[in-house]
DNA sequence: CTGCTTATCTTGACGGTGTCAAGTTAGATT
DNA sequence: AATCTAACTTGACACCGTCAAGATAAGCAG
């Protein structure tokens, strides 16, 4: 009789729908895209009625949100377990965070069109912890662009915001390009990657090469800003 | 009795239906967004019944795609009008021609969704006419870039193919972001542009000034290949 | 004019969507 | 045991894209 004997008690209360939700939904939405998921198909998958997710998300937007967030947890966790090694050189190092970066967004497409894209950022509106979340993703990129412009190897004739501004909009957009289907080649995004930080970067910089390996942690403006 | 008595004859046949629609697309897509573009919306404003554009475009997509399309001509017009001043040395050119694609993209960001967003190239299948308007524009690009490189502006370490990528991917990264929400003052992308071809562009570069001003046109490869 | 063809547009229907209102269930608390 | 409350379900509404079948009007052959 019964629809889902998954647990051999019966299962009106879930006990941890929350959960559940956001990690069917990243499932989905890896498999289908961000457009293709439902609240009915996910409510579904994880076996409750269509309107139970209502209970712990307001939205869908919400749930949305939330899945974006985690997806800058997942990039953060990514990216520093790269880029911790003090043994290259620094741009070296920094080639590796970009590679990094893309790999990123060509690995999790659907966390990456939900953290950047005009889906949640547009019209709706972004939870405050998404925010924060999306701002202290920036605040690192911006701490690394300052530590190289301190260490020489970008100019010094812009502010470190701009070139973090700028850097980071570059990455973004091969990034865009490769998941929205009009680069199709992953190995060519990463080398524009590499190209575009060989371009920004100061030829003859000859700064230190192990610096601190430290990086102090200044506070930074919004990414909106001028 | 009529519904609509626009014209005082009898409009069963609308006469020019294909051309109402893409117009009031435009419009609707301009002023809500993509997404909020209906099939059965459109055909209210225009007057018609839900099912009559279907026989005009096979699909949504096929409407979408003759509209991108659209936004490509609109694009080169923008563009071209602009930038054909010999008067004026080639760095200031580029500069220019920066800011209209930025001014561009910004005022009218539906088209340049659609243009160069998952929405078409991604799952959906882009129309051939619209492959083939895209190739051109990035053809453009790519000539005005190559022409760049040979007068010494841009490094020549690198093929000017991929020189076209990153930049173009630069400045359309920084167009996604403003359209996205992300970046949301319009002057600062502007700035961030300039300040993307500045950093791009080679310092000592002491080309020529007024080289030829009629371009050469070159046979390019694929945005897309190696 | 009549009859036929053809392009054009309409009506009805199907399955899908997000989400609201009201009802149901079951576990926790008193 | 009675009550409270969070969790969940059912039904409904207004949308959506699109298909199949029918209605309409114009053009053209005779």
């Amino acid at each position: 009789m019964s629809k889902t004997d998954s647990k051999n008690k019966a299962n009106y209360h879930h006990g941890d729908l929350h959960g559940s939700l956001t990690q069917a939904a990243s499932l989905l939405i890896q498999e289908n895209g961000v457009d293709a998921l439902s609240m009915r198909k996910l409510a579904d998958v994880v076996g409750v009625s269509r309107t139970a997710p209502y209970h712990h998300f307001k939205d869908k937007n919400a749930l949305l949100c939330a899945i974006a967030e985690e997806g800058f947890r997942l990039q953060a966790t990514i990216i520093n377990s790269v880029s911790d090694d003090c043994t290259k050189d620094v741009s070296e190092q920094f080639a590796e965070f970009v590679q990094s970066y893309i790999r990123f967004a060509s690995e999790h497409p659907a966390h990456y069109d939900l953290m950047y894209g005009g889906s949640i950022w547009k019209q709706k509106q972004a939870s405050e912890s998404l925010q924060k979340a999306a701002y202290d993703s920036f605040k690192q990129w911006l701490n690394r662009i300052e530590s190289l412009q301190q260490q020489g190897f970008l100019s010094a004739d812009e502010t470190a915001i701009r070139l973090a501004q700028v850097t980071w909009g570059t990455l973004h957009g091969l990034c865009r390009l490769a998941n929205d289907g009009v680069y199709i080649n992953q190995n060519d995004v990463l080398e524009m990657g590499l190209t575009a930080a060989r371009l920004f970067m100061l030829n003859g910089a000859a700064g230190s090469q192990n610096t601190s390996c430290s990086g102090g942690i200044d506070q930074a403006s919004s990414p909106s800003s001028a």
